[in-house]
This record gives C-alpha cells, structure tokens and sequence, in this order.
DNA sequence: TTTAATTACGAAATCGTTTTCGTACTCTTC
DNA sequence: GAAGAGTACGAAAACGATTTCGTAATTAAA
C-alpha cells in the first residue's frame, strides 16, 4: 500500500491498466460512466501518476531550466518572478541554473541539459561571444530555448530584450545635458550584448554632442567584487572635472556609492551617475539615484511566452524569417544623483 | 541517430546493455578493459543516460525542490544561493516554487511533490499554523523537508532558524537605549514562526524596561502591498512622540522610508527605525538604516546540508531525539536610522 | 583431478506510464 | 440478415535505464 500506482488502481476498479490510463486522460474511447467511476477512486485513493514514468513515455518533462549569471539580484529575481507566474499557469515546473558569471559553467549546464530533462531553456548568457558551440547543440537537439537580456546574436534563437543603445543614448544625454564635462561607462565586460549596446549608446551620443575622446572614459570593471571595487576606486583618482558616470548595472553602481562615501566625494555636486538598475531603494538613496528601469518582471513573462510557444511548435517547419526578437522599452527615472 | 541510447551503444560496441550500464557505474563485474572501451566510446558518442528512465528505476530524481513566499527579495534570492551551491556540488537540480505568500498555493505545491518528483524539499512556510497536514503528508510518504527561517514548530521537520527572539530583544534594547519614548512592531503577520518570535523578543525587551503598555505598538501590516502602505501611513499619523520602529522585514522598514518621505517625517530625529533586512544599499540609504542581517547565505546551506543528510538517511531508523534545529546568529548593525 | 570459488558477462524482469492495435459487441443500413 | 460503422474495452509493446539472477570460463583449493 506504499504508493498508489494505475496498477492497483486498475486492480481495485477491475479495469485493465491502458482503461484507467485512458479514463484519466478523458480519451473518447471510455465511456462517462467508467470514467466517472475512475476518477473518483483516483481522487478517494490519492492517486498521482509517476512524472518520471510519464516522462519517459512521452518524452516530454514539462518542466524548463532557466539558467543566470545570478540570482542576488534584483534584476534576476525579478525576470524569475515573471516566468514562473507564465510557468505555474501552464504547470510546468522551473529548474535554476546559477552560472556565477562562468562562461564554462553555462556551457556545462547547457551541455547537461543536451540529456532531455529540461523542454526548453530560458538562458540570460555569461559566456564570452567566441563560445557558441553548446547553443548550436541544442539548436541540433532541437530543444527550445529562449536569450533575455543577454543575448548571444550569432545564435538563431528567439529573443527578449531591452533597448539598451536607446535607453544608452538617453542617459548619456541626460549626463550631457547635466553640464558634465567627463564622461564614464561603468561596464562589466565587453562580451555582453546588452551591456555592449548600451555601450554604444553612450558613445553615440557623446558622439552627436561632440564630445572629444580624451573627455570619454571606459571602465572594465569585471565582474570580481573586491577587484572591479578596486578598480572603480582607482579610476575615480583623480577625479576628472564635472564627472558623468552611467553605470550599466546597479551593482557597479552601489560600489560607486560606497567608494564616494569612502573617499568623500559628493553626488551629485562632484560626480553624477545614472545606472540601469531594478533598486527598489533607488529614490531612497542618499542621494536619490537616476535610473534607467528594465522591466524585469515583463521580460520574464514574454521570454517564458515566447518558449512556450517554442516548444509547443517543437516538429513543426519553422519559417526562419521571423525569429521572434521582443524589445522592451526601459524607463528613465532622474533623480537627485544627476541634479545639476 | 536522432538520441543516443545505452541500447545502441551496447550495440556499438557489441556487448549486453547490461554489461554497458554496469561499465558506466563502475561495477566490480566488469573489468578495467572493458569499462574503457565503453566509457571512451560513451564520451565519443556523447551519450548521456536519460534521466527519466533513471528515475523511474532507482526511484530518485537527484533533484530538491525550494518553496518560498517570494524570490523578489533579497533574503531568499540570497538564501537560494546558498542552497544551490550545496545543490551544484553534489549534482542535484533545484526546482523553485513560489507561494506568494498564499497558504493554499503552499498546501498546493506540497500535495503536487507527494508524487515523487523530488528527494526533498526545503520550505520556507508561508503556511498558517492551523494548517499542518500537507506537511504530515510529506512525513507519512517518508520524503525528507526542512524547515529555512520560518518553520512550523507543530511539525517534526529539521530547522535552520536564526535567533530571532534574541535579535528581537537586541534591536529592541537599542531602541530603547536611543531615548525612544514609544515603541512599534511591523509585522505581517501573526501565524510565522519567525516573525513572532521576534515580536516575543520586542516585547520582552519592553517588559524588562518597564515601558508601559500604552506605548506599545503592534502593527500587523498584512502582506499585501498596496494596504501595508495604508496601515503603516496611517498608524504615523498622528505621530506618536519619539517613535522607535521595529521592522521584522525588510519590505515594511521600506515603505516606511517612502511614507516619511511623502508626510516630511524626518529619521531619525521624528522617528527611529531599525529592521531585519539583507539590503546591499542600507548604509546608502538616506538615512543609512540600522539593521538585524541574517546570515541568509548561510542558512541556505545549512538547509540544504540538513535536507541532503536527511535524504542520504531515508530508510533508516532516526533518533527522534535528536532532530535538527539550527540557530544561526543574526548580526546587528547600528546605523544613523537609531542615532540619538 | 575434482570441487569450489571467482571473474566477466548476458537475459530478462522491472520501474509506471502511454499508446497502438486488436476484438468483442451493439447498432445501422440496404 | 450481411456488411459496415461505431463503442468500449484489454493485451502487450513501448520508453531507457537498473538490477537480479544465471552461467560459461577461468582460477584456486583440496
């Protein structure tokens, strides 16, 4: 009597085992009343099927993988929050892959997820844009999966993001038209897709303003905390005249906060910044801190959607024209760290 | 060719596939010569066992599950990092639930894992006490639970908690140490293991300082968003002279900043405030906030050592004796929220 | 030299479903 | 009333591993 299983459910019913398998799909072939009489000792009796004899059988494991950089983080548990709300409505179950910003470790846990036990994979990229190989595998495996926000574009795979250079652009001027006279990117890497955009945002606003270049700093911060602290610090002395730093993620942002406090520099007087960042605190902040907001929770939605849809059409002729490719707007918050 | 199997590699190589999945675990049976071809050709032909079909035999998923209120918060996103890197050494997969805080969502994912999909599960209970059965169920089925912050006492699970009265008592001492006159517990809810024992340690601090009931707050401020605000903006007006706040979460001590923020209260001169929180911007916030930080990571991977023990003792006989019951030290820090 | 033990492998059962195919039986229809 | 169609079910073959139980062949012990 240990577990309930359709055997003995059959046995109990006198019913063989492919009637009560049918009589709980609500095939056609069964008739109301047997299936009536099924369902009610199911439920009397506490029945729930094996998920993993059902995997087996039908291939199929309805759950997904998402795999990130990191979880502590607003941005990332916010992307989560989403997916699952499109998850749980369609009962799928969520697996969390932590990469810790290791290009080796995605490809690891990508590799892992060649073996099916995933039906498709929401993938945020830590890997350096020569690696592709482990994407390619699973396009070959057909098994469905889905970049946001960081995006391998060498790969056909569809797409959420947010548009960075815009977003990028409008900051930069933002900084511009602050009166700031130097102006900083504080970047994680240069391997990132949508920290590259917004990267090039940065410069190409500099560039209609006609900022020269010895005014344009890039700051390579790495995604090390005690290191890229250390480099944040080194890079603010001196601190160049009229400083105008956009952070491309908040992390990097809160060091600079701490590093000002250390080295008593003021915000917004000495130095303004901006930063990308999902900072449920940020209008708390002393000061207050200029933002550029991503819609995390949106993101996670819409790239669990665009799997979904992925994966329901596994098998079916793709026409490889309209890769789905979703671009959502971030919103720009000013605050008092860029008040002139 | 389409997906590699333990059959075609037999095949391949011209042996049973019973031998084949011997070689591939190791087993004394086969010998050293053997196991190499097999294993060489396995890693050549990239084969990889499928994961439902060994599940189903040996009856294990290599796989926990993690069942929180919410992951869009820093405790748990921190707490989950902790757990997963338990998880990662010892190759299991981490599937998440998310209750929202909704106790039916709870009792409904928990009934939902009696079907065997994972070897344990590690619970942050959003569960009203009077409601224990699903987690009696999880006993009877003999699959393995741990309690993380908030438990549920009635039930025999191991825990990892922190020293909540204490910290409680500590926060509330130092309330009182800065001239506070009247006192405030922020609370959710009053069926959490956690948060009521904090609330024990306000009291008790209060109690031995003789302050006298009436100026003794206890404000439940629900966990729903929008009416927390309400209660908690309400219950400041009027303000009560030389209001010290307790705040048991990080969420409420927040929307507090933003309350007095909008009815010009000034921290700490109109009202002094001190919370549980894991922000990583509390001594950037304006004022810095004074905080109780529990070891969040920590407890996560204390959780997930006791789940993994627990899981690798299923089946035999437990000292009832000598359940688990962790108690992890929260750190006070003093911040200018409580300055004088 | 016979017996016992060891080594190295294979056949087949098993895990719990799902699904295909087969087949009694009833009901139409001409 | 024979043929065809529909209804309601069951037997058995998957799915892909693991594990039990044999058993030949070799080695060791008596």
């Amino acid at each position: 009597m240990e577990n309930m299983n359709i055997k003995k459910l059959a046995k109990e019913l006198n019913l063989s085992v492919s009637t009560v398998s049918k009589a709980l799909h609500d095939s056609y072939e069964i008739k109301a009343e047997t299936k009536e009489k099924v369902l009610a000792l199911a439920k009397q009796l506490n029945y729930q099927p094996n998920p993993f004899a059902s995997s087996l059988r039908r291939n199929s494991s309805k759950t997904i993988a998402v795999v990130i950089p990191e979880i502590a983080h607003n941005f990332f548990s916010l992307v989560i929050n989403g997916i699952e709300s499109i998850a749980e409505e369609l009962k799928y179950h969520v697996l969390i892959y932590i990469t810790h910003e290791i290009p080796e470790k995605e490809e690891q846990i990508i590799k892992h997820l060649l073996n099916g036990r995933v039906d498709g994979i929401l993938i945020s990229s830590s890997g350096s844009s020569n690696n592709n190989a482990h994407y390619h595998e699973l396009v070959q495996k057909s098994i469905p999966f889905v970049f946001f926000d960081r995006a391998n574009f060498d790969v056909d795979a569809p797409r959420v993001t947010t548009d960075d250079y815009q977003a990028g652009f409008q900051a930069t001027e933002h900084l511009i038209k602050s009166q700031c006279k130097n102006f900083a990117f504080l970047s994680l890497s240069n391997q990132m897709s949508a920290i590259n955009h917004r990267k090039d945002g940065f410069l190409a606003a500099l560039k209609q303003y006609q900022i020269k270049p010895d005014h344009v700093h890039i700051i390579e911060a790495g995604t090390d905390e005690t290191l890229s602290f250390q480099i944040i610090r080194d890079s603010l002395q001196p601190l160049p005249e009229s400083l105008g730093i956009f952070s491309s993620v908040e992390k990097l942002a809160i060091q600079t906060y701490h590093i000002c406090k250390e080295i008593n520099i003021t915000i917004p007087k000495q130095l303004k910044i901006i930063s990308f960042s999902n900072l449920p605190t940020a209008a708390l902040l002393n000061p207050a801190l200029s933002t550029l907001t991503q819609p995390a929770f949106s993101i996670g939605k819409e790239a669990a959607l665009l799997l979904f849809q992925s994966i329901k059409n596994k098998g079916k002729i793709q026409p490889i024209t309209t890769l789905p490719n979703v671009v959502l707007k971030s919103t720009l918050f000013i605050r008092e760290s860029t008040k002139v």
